[in-house]
DNA sequence: CTGAAAGCGCTTACAG
DNA sequence: CTGAAAGCGCTTACAG
């Protein structure tokens, strides 16, 4: 590959002004540019981004890092975050971390070494907390909240309320004996959701009924076959995530089960997937294009976030469709 | 961030003795080492890669241009990659390209920029092509075929074969007015489906049904509505993809037409979803793991595929699922 | 407007 | 075994 050293030799004037010329960031008689741009055409040069990057120490570059490719909540938050970066010329880097606490680590080192503009991580590992605040470069938790909070915002939705306004629904709709799958409860994302749920119960002197399941479709799939076993009489589950409710579908339809009249069904997400599958999934809506946004936002505007505005906290909200069906009341 | 200048000055040795052991590249008196390793500690002190690749020409970095991160045939491929690049110490670099030509070329001119060690592109733009070979890093195409080939290899799926086997599937399923929903013909992957289709209905003096649609939900959706419009006595459709496929069982499911009983349905690709969707998706297999795989292995040995390994065919199989359903025949 | 020089943070011949 | 030096390919004060 032609350095700038060639281009400027062809072009008979220093690499000093080639730089000029293609940064724009000195006036370069009209000749000599015109070499320059002759030079550049005939070389094919491209700058070289590391050396550029090694000088500047910005690549112009967003890491985002997120626990599974394959869950499409966080391709979707992904995209969303691609687009708003490349609208500020900026790009993202995506780590696939698998969830591994070893990758998670080894990403962000690799994004602090590879001077990073900052870092959205979607990560819920208590134990990353600490290496979050060695880097200096702006950092921005996604979809969780840890105790201790060392970076620059921490963007999330109302996770609590999604839990209450999941079991309420479901109660409007009839269901007495509902059954809770909850996340893994070290995260705080499946926590809270877990407690809106808890507290609604206890409101209403319902039983909890309560069984726990990671966030993917495998786990969705024999989760749903415990609980079947363990709970005969249910009539509503509420899903932890709209794939795990999509996999708990799986398994109704499969032995006859009908949704919604036998059991009603209620995922958390509203992943666009979620709307295209047969039935439509009655879920619990984030924002996730708005959270994605902000996300960019505050990477871009350094860490200048005041420190009282570290925490947001976005609404969600309910999305009836065709899983659940309530009761005849208002309808007419 | 500390600096190896730093850690040398604390160590009391010289730059060139840390980076020493650093990498392991030349024995180090015990003493020295110790020191050195203490102050790294002490300084919390991160290798600058950027630095690094500048000096050694390679970041360790395998890019992965996408057209859409939304599709999730493609993030399964990334998956793969991600995890055979991971166990040889590579890590990948994603760009999602929003089937953009600037994007895409964007893309490549940062990965060359990077240092990057090679990249795997799914792009069908034949455009993009001349500049595939401008970059002096290995390239491998994935999921279509140029005309004008100038990479280091091709891996691609026999599609043609793919699409007589749906085409043949659908007619053992006793389907006699079958329509197949075609992808954009300017796609060598779309075209050679489409041709399988089109031979199979030739030699079985089947009329030709098609229609033509993007690889998308939006667009499944839109086109199976024109599809009833257009063929309204259809008994059988042949998907572009899965995704897709899920697309037309939501409109056939929405207006009450059952399948596989009045229309039988069958995908191409078979990602995950299309089995953990109800009823699962009968489909033709792609191979992706086994191409992600391979795409690796050609990017590590940096080109030294000989020339007749070029392009690379990888068999596709029907799985029959529950959109389709055979006459009963030998079914006993 | 423009060139020579220094420097970004590493690594590796080259001497010793 | 180890340090001084040069260099990876850029950019930007500094002089002019």
């Amino acid at each position: 590959m032609a350095s700038i050293r060639d281009v400027a030799s062809r072009a008979g004037v220093s690499p000093a002004t080639v730089s000029r010329v293609i940064n724009g960031t000195t006036p370069v008689a009209a000749d000599k540019r015109e070499r320059v741009l002759q030079a550049i055409e005939e070389t094919g040069f491209v700058p070289n981004e590391v050396a550029r990057s090694l000088f500047k120490k910005s690549s112009k570059t967003i890491g985002v890092i997120i626990p599974s490719i394959r869950n499409p909540y966080f391709t979707q938050l992904a995209d969303v975050i691609d687009e708003a970066a490349k609208l500020q010329g900026y790009r993202i880097v995506l780590y696939n971390v698998h969830h591994d606490l070893e990758q998670e680590r080894s990403a962000l080192q690799m994004l602090a070494a590879a001077n990073a503009d900052g870092v959205i991580v979607a990560s819920n590992n208590e134990a990353l907390q600490e290496e979050l605040s060695h880097y200096n470069m702006p950092v921005v938790v996604v979809d969780a909240l840890f105790q201790t909070q060392q970076v620059n915002a921490y963007l999330y939705c109302d996770y609590y309320q999604g839990g209450r306004l999941a079991a309420e629904h479901l109660t409007a709709c009839g269901c007495r004996r509902m059954v809770c799958i909850r996340g893994a409860q070290n995260l705080y994302t499946a926590q809270a959701r877990y407690e809106g749920y808890r507290d609604f119960c206890r409101e209403q002197n319902l039983e909890e009924r309560v069984v726990e399941c990671d966030y993917d479709f495998q786990a969705g799939l024999a989760m749903t076959e415990e609980l079947l076993e363990r709970f005969p009489d249910v009539d509503g589950i509420i899903a932890c995530n709209d794939i795990v409710a999509i996999s708990v579908y799986k398994i109704l339809h499969k032995r006859g089960i009908a949704v919604p009249e036998q059991i009603q069904l209620i995922g958390f997400d509203d992943i666009h997937l979620s709307s295209l599958i047969s039935p439509e999934l009655t879920t619990i809506h984030q924002p996730i294009t708005t959270m994605g946004r902000r996300a960019v936002e505050v990477i871009l505007q350094k860490g200048t976030l005041p420190k009282e505005g570290r925490q947001q906290v976005f609404p969600v909200s309910l999305v009836p469709r065709e899983t659940t069906r309530r009761k005849e009341k208002n309808t007419k």
